[in-house]
RNA sequence: GGCGACAUGGCCAAGUGGUAAGGCAGAAGCCUGCAAAGCUUUUAUCCCCCAGUUCGAAUCUGGGUGUCGCCUCCA
């Protein structure tokens, strides 16, 4: 399989470093607000390369960090006069939530940048001793000119860099590229070394990383507003520790954009995921996200979301049949090219072809068509199971219908036998009474030959 | 200013040297009392512009135009 590297710019091909086990870190959330669109795009980019990985036999290791120390959840907590834990608590759930609703697995390891400050100080203590950072009245600053790969990830001329960067008034650095390891705080800091102080944000994977999931890890993803300087510096920090490589394999996934600009907290042109949940399935989110190579920037409008709903619809009406088990998906032509799509670097929009051909087959009555579509669409995380009603939600719904046609029916069996009787009897009014009646309650009927069926809306 | 990405039908989008996948929308037909779903057929002599390389280019090279991103917190 192969995967665009960051760090080379080239498309490789992934070898893991032990044998078939993956370690795959993924930047996570800073808990202080919902979770947006840009968010529900990368979550579902890396959920897919953790569902492939797996399915491709691979034993993986996902780890993602919540960062759960951070100036705005401080900034949030003062405000509404909370703890800085009851502040990330509250938006780490909601974050879980929207993950779940978005049909995205739940990594091996999620750990918590508070859980992780030994490591971290650790880390530091190191980079000082070996002349890569110093400390500064209480803050500690690493020392970026002393790591001669600085910028490879990102691309970018240190000398560029010290052109444009800014110099606070006051600064203690010494020069204005370094960046804080640890930031004095009496506030709401931590006990280290060097005084009571909050961790920098960078130095907060590079220990939650060391500690899951070991010095070299495999892979390593993030949103590509993260290569600089983030990851950069993450990369100083840990080679510097270290005294090793710390990622092969460096992925970034493209923004979410809308009216052609970035979405993001700070321009303020975000979709929750909360909220585009409230008119649009996982389904079709997914769809829309995976519709395009993830590098790409995806750009957001109500007609695309339309456009990703009509489509998951027909995903997920296409003709069932019960899953064989037994089937060897892996002898089968699509499963060939459905593998073939994804190993070049994760090419989902060519794989939908394939689960959208396979849809056609399944109408057709093609053995295996249908067990198949499954396999492979939950491979990108798409959801098949359909909505089922209970029992009390049933009897309601007839209870409304019943009211609403002014008879007394029990059962569905009931309503539709009427519906019958009443076509038999060219009484198309009572027939198509009932058929709406039906349909206010979101049931939808389906005439065939072989009788007239049900099913919900969706 | 530095670094980088992108430009394909009405919309979204794959395709990186051999003659344009797929989805949505549209059209026609089949099925149907009507509807829903489904099925069939159909929609780019052409891939931002110009020049070049080549037997051959959307695909490579050079130039141009346009859009966006990173360089500050950001997925």
């Amino acid at each position: 399989m192969k995967l665009h590297n960051t760090y080379t710019d080239k498309v490789e091909e992934f070898t893991p470093i032990d044998g078939n086990k993956v370690k795959m870190y993924v930047c996570g959330p800073t808990v202080y607000d919902y979770a947006h669109l840009g968010h529900a795009r990368c979550y579902i980019t890396w959920d897919v390369l953790y569902r492939y990985l797996k399915f491709k036999g691979y034993d993986v290791t996902y780890c993602r960090n919540v960062t759960d120390v951070d100036d705005k959840i401080l900034k949030k907590a003062e405000n509404e006069g909370k703890t800085p834990e009851e502040v990330s608590t509250f938006w780490y759930k909601s974050f879980t939530k929207s993950m779940e609703a978005l049909n995205n697995l739940k990594p091996d390891i999620e750990p918590f940048a508070t859980k992780t400050l030994g490591e971290m100080i650790s880390i530091v203590k190191d980079l000082i001793k070996n002349g890569y950072a110093y400390e500064a009245n209480g803050d500690v600053y690493f020392r970026v000119k002393n790591f001669k790969n600085y910028g490879m990830l990102s691309k970018q001329p240190i000398d560029q860099l010290e052109s444009g960067a800014r110099v606070e008034v006051g600064d203690l650095k010494e020069d204005p590229l370094d960046f804080a390891l640890w930031k004095k705080d009496e506030k709401f800091g931590y006990n280290s070394p060097w005084g009571v102080g909050r961790p920098g944000w960078h130095i907060e994977c590079s220990a939650m990383s060391r500690k899951h999931l070991g010095k070299t890890i495999d892979i390593h993803a993030g949103g590509a507003d993260l290569i600089f300087p983030h990851h950069e510096n993450e990369i100083a920090q840990s080679e510097c520790a270290n005294g090793c490589k710390f990622v092969n394999y460096w992925l970034h996934n493209g923004f979410v954009t809308i009216n052609k600009e970035k979405m993001s907290k700070s321009l303020g042109n975000f979709l929750t995921i909360d909220k585009v949940l409230e008119k649009y399935d996982s389904n079709t989110i997914r769809l829309f996200i995976l519709t395009n190579h993830y590098r790409m920037p995806v750009e957001f409008s109500e007609e695309s979301l339309n456009s990703a709903q009509a489509g998951a619809k027909r995903l997920l009406n296409a003709k069932s049949t019960p899953i064989d088990e037994a089937l060897d998906i892996t002898q089968t032509e699509e499963y060939k090219q459905f593998v073939e799509a994804m190993d070049d670097d994760l090419n989902t929009s060519k794989a939908l072809a394939v689960l959208f051909d396979l849809v056609n087959k399944a109408n057709k009555d093609e053995a295996g068509a249908y067990t198949l579509l499954v396999k492979l669409g939950e491979v990108l995380g798409f959801n098949f199971t359909k909505t089922e009603l209970s029992e009390d939600e049933l009897k309601e719904k007839i209870k409304a219908v019943s009211e609403d046609l002014d008879l007394e029916l029990n059962s569905m069996a009931e309503l539709i036998e009427l519906r019958q009787k009443s076509r038999a009897e060219k009484n198309w009014d009572m027939a198509d009474k009932i058929r709406m009646a039906l349909d206010k309650v979101g049931i939808i009927l389906k005439d065939s030959k072989d009788g007239t069926t049900w099913e919900l809306k969706h």
